[in-house]
DNA sequence: TCTAGACCTTCCCATGATAGGAAGGTCAAC
DNA sequence: GTTGACCTTCCTATCATGGGAAGGTCTAGA
């Protein structure tokens, strides 16, 4: 199997394939006698198993954890865990800042109504270099709303 | 003022401020005689705008849609809220992504209980290739309760 | 057998925003 | 005058991805 079938069959640009095994996340491939890379189901499922996990927003090093789990059979379900958690951990960060993020700019918005300049505080926020009032408020707002969606205390059960 | 201390007065590293300038997105510093960079109270201010918009998100090229705005005070009110709309537009989309990637791994976590290794969906569903039936009505559903979230027939109002 | 073109190889470069560091010049205080 | 804080430019790296050049290989058809 080329690598553009590889590519194909698991979804992963093949320009990906050859860095991935640059930077060993993959193990060096097989070569024909041209040269040319070999590859065959097995690691067409180890490539799903990459895409799969970049999907859902693994940084490589964490997929080089998992893959480690992967081909240790021996290791147990709560290092498996561990490691998604770690990574929802991270992921609900990120939600967080950008759900603060679009409160407050919603709320730019919504006090931004007509022609006037004067009126609207966007560009009064932007510059303003301290937090306007209502930009705390809403702030603080829009972190209770986003921490009651991403429900931590729920999540925190499954915590290591 | 020296960079440092415009550096600390507006909460931008100066490594940053030289960057932004080098991009244009900042003009040129006045200079010294010693050629040491020296800026006024003006200059700060715009430093100031521009780590606010960094922190709400908006990109380097947004960024210079908003200081073009900022240093046109004829544009209305309208060309303000289109920007900051087309942003929002942009971080809820991040924002529906992560929520989705959150949802699924704690379905997938919530469904790996115990040790045994056969028990646990994350390892096969990574490999899986397509989805498992569970992670599309997972993802349906995270996405749906995303969307009320972030409330987009609201928003909607404030579109160009 | 020759050739076209699809595919492969390695190597270099670019992205965006940020940061680290080297080598050398300037300034202020003691 | 010296020390140390600060400044200058220039080079490098990050992370994941992708574009492209220059050149080798394979396969189908004339």
């Amino acid at each position: 199997m080329n690598i553009g079938q590889a590519s194909r069959a698991s979804g992963v640009n093949a320009k990906m394939i050859r860095y991935y095994e640059s930077i060993a996340l993959l193990p060096e491939a097989a070569r024909k006698d041209s040269g040319y890379r070999d590859y065959d189901e097995a690691d067409v499922h180890r490539l799903v198993f990459v895409r799969r996990a970049r999907d859902l927003g693994f940084s490589i090093d964490r997929i080089r954890d998992l893959l480690d789990l992967w081909n240790d059979r021996a290791r147990g379900n709560a290092d498996v865990r561990a490691v998604a958690n770690a990574h929802i951990t991270e992921l609900q960060a990120q939600a967080q800042k950008l759900e603060g993020m679009i409160g407050t700019l919603q709320h730019l918005v919504k006090s931004c109504r007509g022609e006037n300049r004067a009126e609207c505080p966007i560009m009064a926020d932007l510059s303003g270099g301290q937090v306007a009032p209502h930009y705390a408020a809403n702030l603080a707002k829009t972190q209770r709303r986003l921490i009651s969606v991403a429900k931590p205390s729920h999540i925190a059960r499954f915590r290591k």
